[in-house]
Order: C-alpha cells, then sequence, then structure tokens
DNA sequence: GATTTTTCTGGACAAACGTCAAGAAAAGTT
DNA sequence: AACTTTTCTTGACGTTTGTCCAGAAAAATC
C-alpha cells in the first residue's frame, strides 16, 4: 500500500469520481440543458449506472453547482494565451475577437448551459451562490484582457470592470444565439464588433 | 343577436379568451420560471381548471410562445415616452436611464422569464422563431432610443442596432441579476452607466 | 322551451422524475 | 483466505408531469 502506484488516498479518488462523474454530466447538460438533463440522462451518457449520482452527490442540485464550478475552472484561462503573446495593441485585440468567435463555435453548448443557469439562478436562489462567483470570475478574466491592451495602447480604461464584461458579455450572448440559430455572417460580425468595440473601452487618445 | 352588445364573433371571445388565460400564465411563468411552472400551476393561479389549457391551446409549447409574443406586444413601448418627451440630449439619457432603472424594479419577473425563455431557445428550436423576432422588436425598440438620441445630439450614432442592443441588453440584465440577489447599490450603478456609455455610442463630437 | 354548439370540469392515464435502499461486486485490510 | 470497507447496480417508491376524455355546465340557435 505504499508502493508508487498507491499514491492517491481514498479521499483523492473520492474527488476523482466526482470530476468524472461531472465532467461526463456536463456534456449531457450541455446538449439538454439544465431542466430537461434527468439524472437518468446524465449517468446513461456516462459509465455510471443512475443510482451512483446520489453516492457521490448528495442531490441534483449539488452535481450541477458543481458541475459549472468545475466548468468555470477550466473556462476562466482561456483567453490568458491571448494576453500573454501579446505585444501589441490591435495585436491583442486581433487575437481576443479571434478567439471570441473562436469560443462561440467550439464551446456553445457549455456557453448555453452557462446562459441558462445564469437564468435559472434569477428564479432559483440556491444557484446564486455559484453564478455569482463565476460570473465574478468571468469579470476578472475579461478584465485582464482589458487592462493589459490598455497598458499596450498606453490608454487607461474609460469603464469600469463590471461595465467592461457586461457589454463583451452582451455582443457574445447575441453572436452565440445567432450562431446556434444558424445565422449567417454572425461570427464575421461578432469579431468586427469587437474590433471596433474595444478602442472604445478605452480613455480618448490624450494627442489627437 | 344583432344588438350592440354582440358585437363580438365567437373568434373573438376564443382569442380573448386566449389572452386572459396567457396574462394569467404569465404571472406564474415570471414567478417559477418556464420549466418548473407546470400547467397545472399556471391553471391554479388563474380562473380556469387545467383541462381548458389544452382546449385553447395545442400543448404546452404552444401556450408559452403565445405568452411570450402576448408580452412582447406590451414590453417593446415601454420607452415610447421617454422617447417622445425628450427635448435634448441630456435629458433622454436621464430618462431612458431612469426608465431602464425602473423596469429593472417593477418588471424583473417578466424579465427573468425572458432571459429564461431566450436561454432555452438555445437548447430548444421550436422557440427560436419567437424569440428571434422578439430580440429584433426589441433592438428596433432601443434604436428609436438611440437615433432621437443622436438626432438631439447632431451627431451620428457611431455603432449597429445590433451592437447598441447589446450591449445595453448585457448591462441590463446584469443589474436585473444583481437586483435579484439582492445586491445593494446595483441600480445606481446601472443608472450611472448607462449615463457614462450612452455618449459613447454617438460619433465624436466634431468640433471639440 | 327544445336542441345544438360551445365551453369548461375533474378525474384518469402513462411516462418521467428525484430519491432511496438492499444487496452484489470490487477493493482494501489484516 | 477471511473479513471489512468502499463502490456500484438494480429495482422500487411516491410525485409530478403533459395529455386526454367523458360528461357536466353554459351559451347560442332555432
Amino acid at each position: 500500500m505504499t508502493t508508487a502506484t498507491a499514491r492517491r488516498t481514498p479521499a483523492d479518488k473520492h474527488d476523482e469520481r466526482r470530476r468524472a462523474l461531472a465532467d461526463s454530466a456536463l456534456l449531457t447538460l450541455g446538449e439538454l440543458g439544465y431542466a430537461r438533463a434527468s439524472l437518468r440522462e446524465i449517468a446513461n451518457n456516462s459509465e455510471f449506472s443512475h443510482g451512483v449520482v446520489h453516492y457521490y452527490f448528495q442531490d441534483k442540485l449539488e452535481l450541477i453547482v458543481y458541475c459549472v464550478r468545475q466548468y468555470k475552472a477550466t473556462c476562466v484561462h482561456r483567453y490568458d494565451g491571448v494576453v500573454a503573446d501579446a505585444t501589441t495593441a490591435d495585436g491583442l485585440v486581433a487575437a481576443f475577437a479571434d478567439k471570441l468567435v473562436e469560443t462561440v463555435v467550439d464551446e456553445a453548448p457549455m456557453h448555453r448551459l452557462w446562459y441558462d443557469l445564469r437564468s435559472q439562478s434569477m428564479f432559483e436562489e440556491s444557484l446564486r451562490e455559484a453564478v455569482l462567483q463565476i460570473d465574478q470570475t468571468l469579470e476578472d478574466m475579461i478584465w485582464r484582457v482589458i487592462s493589459t491592451y490598455a497598458d499596450l495602447a498606453g490608454r487607461p480604461p474609460s469603464l469600469t470592470p463590471r461595465v467592461a464584461y457586461g457589454l463583451l458579455d452582451g455582443l457574445f450572448q447575441q453572436a452565440l444565439l445567432g450562431h446556434l440559430c444558424g445565422r449567417e455572417g454572425v461570427l464575421d460580425e461578432l469579431r468586427t464588433e469587437v474590433l471596433e468595440l474595444m478602442p472604445v473601452l478605452l480613455a480618448p487618445q490624450s494627442g489627437a
């Protein structure tokens, strides 16, 4: 039991299983949404049986919240590369816009789930704490982009982090809906919209 | 039967009943959300029995879509007064911001329902047509404000209607969530955010 | 006022839901 | 190898759901 392979404590294994179950559940949740994804459907799309859910989670809500928190962790560093690799202000904006478009395409199920849960939290109080935390993390994520952009441009941001996040989230949500509805050109629109919006988020150029 | 009081055809009465049922259903939907509002609960909060729903609507989805369309009709002229009464650019912005704040407070249930349904439409294709139509109407509504503002200020808008709506909708949604979560100061924040954002939506002042 | 048509009620149905628990299977321990 | 603990399966439970329907009640028509 003290071999090199037995490095995991039972508690670790328990957590690992929870993570695996949540990973699998996220797929079903992203496909069906919060309301229509039943525990049986979630279990059917996993390697587990439907009873095992209550072995690792107290109830459905705890599973959902755990899933969302886990998703947050993978999502919140999506634009870190954009920030790290940026050398010019315009380059950062272009890379950021591209990454946003890429996210709409590649991560559509996860993001509609996120918007679903945020809407549900307006009705279900037990979801609000997690939602507010995630929203804050996303706001921070966006602000890292904005403040780096401001540094590169040599101009301070003209809006608060909250507003900047609200604006970009609004655009993103519209684009996601349009994309899921099959509207043509919605991705290019998002890109140009972001390219036009970003300069506005900084204070007017002093020497103009 | 040809008296003055019998001016309504049977078809009219049928429509009237549908409207009354939808009005009642909207209350329950705004309280519980799309997923948790069952037809029985909707009927219980109305003057009808749960069976009558299927007399006036084919299924739950048709009722929901009808409700949302009906809500749209009452919602889309909320800012008409603001536009009509405005005499100066700054006055319009102030009145608009006040009206937005008032809407967050007074119409929170209806608006969280709207966000709920828009999120659901990302999963349920049968909701998308109605959602896109309403979104377009809301975009038009916002654009009437923006273009009037632009006229009064003597500066053209610097963004497309789609972007303007996306931005304001993002701010509004954040404020609504914050308000429902009981966060202090969120209403004043929304007001100042809008006051700061609106000038940005117009082209830079020519003579500055 | 009788008859037809429209409107509404309340119960019944199958299906799906979250939850639970008894016991099998596997893993770990001595 | 015997035993304990952990992990998982399976079936069952009580609700709740959307939908349907037989028939009552009301309205309209003649």
